[in-house]
Formats: structure tokens, sequence, C-alpha cells
DNA sequence: CCATCTTTGTGCACGCGTTCACAAAGACAT
DNA sequence: ATGTCTTTGTGAACGCGTGCACAAAGATGG
């Protein structure tokens, strides 16, 4: 998975912790997949199982909600996926911009979850004015000197950050001027925003470094012994000097994070 | 953020505890950036600034690397650069297999973020013949029936499932008995995997839905005094029935989690 | 060499999240 | 109606993660 939350005061924010607030579009997958099979009921054990959790934890964060199973049989799917839906707010229509129509803008805008979780992709914008009229997915891109215009008339809350690094911070500002108050940012850059803005971080390198950490630890268990000593050893022969180094050795500056094209 | 990790028995992998690993590329990030500009030492309040988290929660990351500050003046960047790469596993190659290149696996092929992390794409892998051989990003994509043998002669053992969900299970069942470890999953599915295997996951959909249900939250708070009455009349009007329901009623069946083309 | 000042490293307390285990609730059969 | 059986809902214990606050360590200046 992805990083997470960005600058969220962890108030939970009504009784519902943010753990299961975050585990709740999970749930309503594994509903939403039952109900299209015309399973009428579920049991705790059963939709634990599909949402990959333990049955334990489903049953406490259901009890958030309000007590809408019935003991001895399971719960209602038709209700249960009503219950989360309004709950999540998704009985609602939600539309989104998204900013920075590169390959993976152009995937995002291309996604076909969208528009069946009340999601709407209101207007691709991007600062290229050879991209502007240009139809991606369908929708034509809009360019983003019109930015605040098509956020105040469609109502937009919600933005997708999908630029590069360099102007995430830029459009992150103007998006909020314009009103939007939640960003999902794919940019691999630390927003910030004012109180009262929520952010959410996607990030793939960091996934894929999480990953190789752990499949190192892996390949290390196998050829061990040396693993702890020459943790030490190449700490003092191979890699710069802990103090001394020649002031500003500037390595052999990789992407530094202000590549092109995908953030994430 | 995406969602967090699945599968993964949250035992500290030596000491040093799961939330801390995620936060090391954070920092690296960070770092990179204040070596490229030559900055010699970094406090812990300057770095936590820059990776935006609480200095103490940083100082308390570093500790369980080992001592690398130093007392009165900080941290040495590029010796803490080579550290936390090297706690990463960034120091060594790992070749990366990208299945399933529709709009998200291609834009995740042009990713720029790979190569400079140690990351490498050792090759494009999808099950439309129509792909087999055509270029993307510059690498020719293969054909499925050969996913066995590219992961074993290039020594793969980290995977990037970009597939619709419908297929996930089984393409991460064929990574998985080819030798593969490590899973990166973008499609919209709870994978199974055999213990000793990681998944992680992107989910954009779930990401949004966290959001709508803040935006929601924000919006009712204005609004108020309805939202609490209007909940239970809604909950009892409108809905389909806590308990009876025609059977197998069957929604107006959205996308139900077997689109095409781009999960996460 | 001593005093002062900065910044790290960490002991401690607190709160959230997870899990266990069980009592209460309801369905269902007799 | 009564008993049995299934499954929910939750009280309580535990563990992890976070943040405070401070002592120890070292740099720096006189």
């Amino acid at each position: 998975m992805a990083t997470g939350r960005t600058h969220r005061p962890a108030t939970r924010s009504r009784g519902i912790p943010e753990a299961t607030v975050a585990r709740l579009p999970l749930y309503l997958r594994a509903l939403t997949a039952l109900s299209e099979r015309s399973v009428p009921t579920v049991s705790s054990e059963e939709l634990a199982a599909a949402a990959g959790v333990n049955s334990a934890k489903l049953r406490k964060d259901f009890s958030y909600l309000g007590s809408y199973g019935t003991r001895g049989v399971g719960y209602d799917v038709e209700y249960l996926v009503y219950q989360i839906s309004r709950e999540l707010g998704l009985t609602q229509d939600w539309p989104v911009v998204i900013v920075g129509i590169g390959n993976l803008g152009a995937a995002l805008a291309g996604y076909g979850g969208f528009a069946s979780r009340g999601f709407r992709v209101a207007a691709l914008i991007d600062a290229d004015p050879a991209m502007t009229g240009k139809p991606v997915a369908g929708i034509p891109v809009q360019h983003s000197d019109d930015l605040e215009k098509i956020i105040e008339e469609d109502g937009v809350s919600i933005g997708v950050i999908a630029t590069p690094a360099g102007v995430a911070q830029q459009v992150c500002d103007r998006l909020v001027a314009a009103g939007v108050t939640s960003i999902l940012n794919f940019a691999p850059t630390v927003l910030s925003v004012p109180d009262g803005v929520d952010v959410r971080k996607v990030d793939l390198s960091i996934e894929l470094q999480i990953l190789a950490f752990h499949e190192q630890r892996k390949a290390g268990e196998e050829s061990n012994a040396e693993a702890a000593a020459e943790a030490e050893t190449a700490a003092a022969v191979a890699p710069p000097a802990p103090r001394g180094g020649t002031t500003g050795g500037s390595r052999k500056g990789p992407d530094g994070d202000v590549p092109a094209v995908m953030p994430a």
C-alpha cells in the first residue's frame, strides 16, 4: 500500500476511528461482490475472510457504525452496502479534478473505478498548451490558467495532483485557494496545507523501498553471520566517513526527486 | 497515501519498527535533496520539517539505526544517506517485473524514480498477444507465457501487478511459484499469498473514499442539526429494509471491481 | 581548561488499535 | 414455550507508536 495520510490530527472524526474508516472501503468492495452474486446475508467470519481482516476487528469496526447485524444470522448484504456507502459519503456525487496529465494522470483519467463510487472526473488540467483541448479518456484537457474557474464553477472539493514534484506545491496552493479541501497527491513531495485541508499521499517509490527492506532481510537470514560483521566493516571502510568528508562531496546526483513525468 | 501492508506479521524486523521503516524513504528523499544542494549537515529539527514529521519521532527513528548524529551539530548528510540506503537495501540492484501493461502499467514502466533507487525494470509482461514485442517506455513487452522463464533467468524477486482485478490472483500465484517474494499490488483485490511473501497494496479508489468521508464530515459540520436526524430517517425510509428485502435484489451492478484496464 | 550553548538520544507516559474471550441476543426446532 | 445453537457486540488486556521533556554529549569561545 502507499503511504498514509498527512497533516491529519488523528481526531477520531465522530466516534469512528481513522483505522476503521480506512477499512470501510475494503468491506464495501467485498460486500458489493457478494451483492452481485445475490448473496442475501453474510457472517462476520465470511466477510472478514473476503476482506482479508480479522473477524473480531470487522465486528468492532461495524459496531462504530451501529448495530446492523442479526445475531445468529449475520449481516444483511444490501443493507450494509447502503449503510457503509452513506457513511463514506458515496451516496452523493463528488466532482474531482486531475492536475497533471502525463502518463499517470492519463491513466487515472481512464480509471473505471471512479463513476461507480460516486466520483466524477469533472476536469483534466495540464500546464502544457500543446495538451489543451486534446481529449484524454474522452475528456478534453483544459489549460491550468483556467484552474480556479473550473473549480469554482463545478464546485470541486477533491483534487488529484499528478504533476512533477517541482510544481506540486504551487498546484496545491492554487487548488486550496480555489476551494479544494481534499487532495490526493501522487507527486513525491511533502505538501504543506492549511488546517482543514486533507492530504493523502500515494508514493510508488516508497512502497518499493519498503518491499526492498523486507526483501533484503529475507535474503540476509540465509547467508547470515557475515551480516552483522559486514555491517560494521562496511560502515567503516567503503562509505563516506561519519564526520570527515570534503565538505560538499555531492553524490553522483540521481533523480533527486525532481524527475519528470510520473511521480508516485 | 494508499493503503498499507497485507499479511505482514508486524514482527519488528530486527529491532526496527515497521512504522520507522515506512518513514525511512521519506527521510532519504529529503536527505538526497540536501545532498544535491551540498548541505553538509542537518539538524533533526530541519530534517524533520523537510520530511513533514515530528523531530522527536525522527530522532527516535534514527536511534534504531544507531547513533549517527553528533550532539550540538546534527547529522552528516552524506553519511546518513548511505546508512539509510544500506538499511533499506538500496545499495544493491533490484530487478522488477511489471505485469499488466495497460494505462497504469505503461505509466509505471515510464516512471523515472526506479533506476535512481536501485530498482531496474527487468521486464514488462502482458497477456495480450497484440502487445508482445511492442516497446513501452523503451522496453519491449513480453508475453505472459514466458513469465516463469523471465523471473527465473533474471532472478527477479519483486513483482508489480497492474492487471485487471479478475486475473490478479492468478498472476500473483504464478509470480510466487516462480520465485517472487515481494509484490506491489495495484489491482483492487485482496491477494492471498503463502507465508514469507510480502504484499503491499496501492488502491486509488480506497484513498478517494477516505477523502470523501472526511469531506462529507467537513460539509456536515456547517449544515448541522439535520445531519443526526436525517441519518435515522434515511435509514428507515429510502434504503433497503434492514431485514426484509426481496431476497436477491441485486443492485444495479456498478463496476463491481471486475472492471477493466486500470485498478488502483 | 572551563563555561556555555546547541543538539542528540532516550526514559516515560499516554492514547490508539488490535485481539481475546464471553455474555447477550436472536433464530430455529421441537 | 422452551431449549439449543449460532453469531453478534463489546469489556478488558495488551502492545505498538507518538510525543514530551530532560540528561548526556560534544562543539565552541574565552
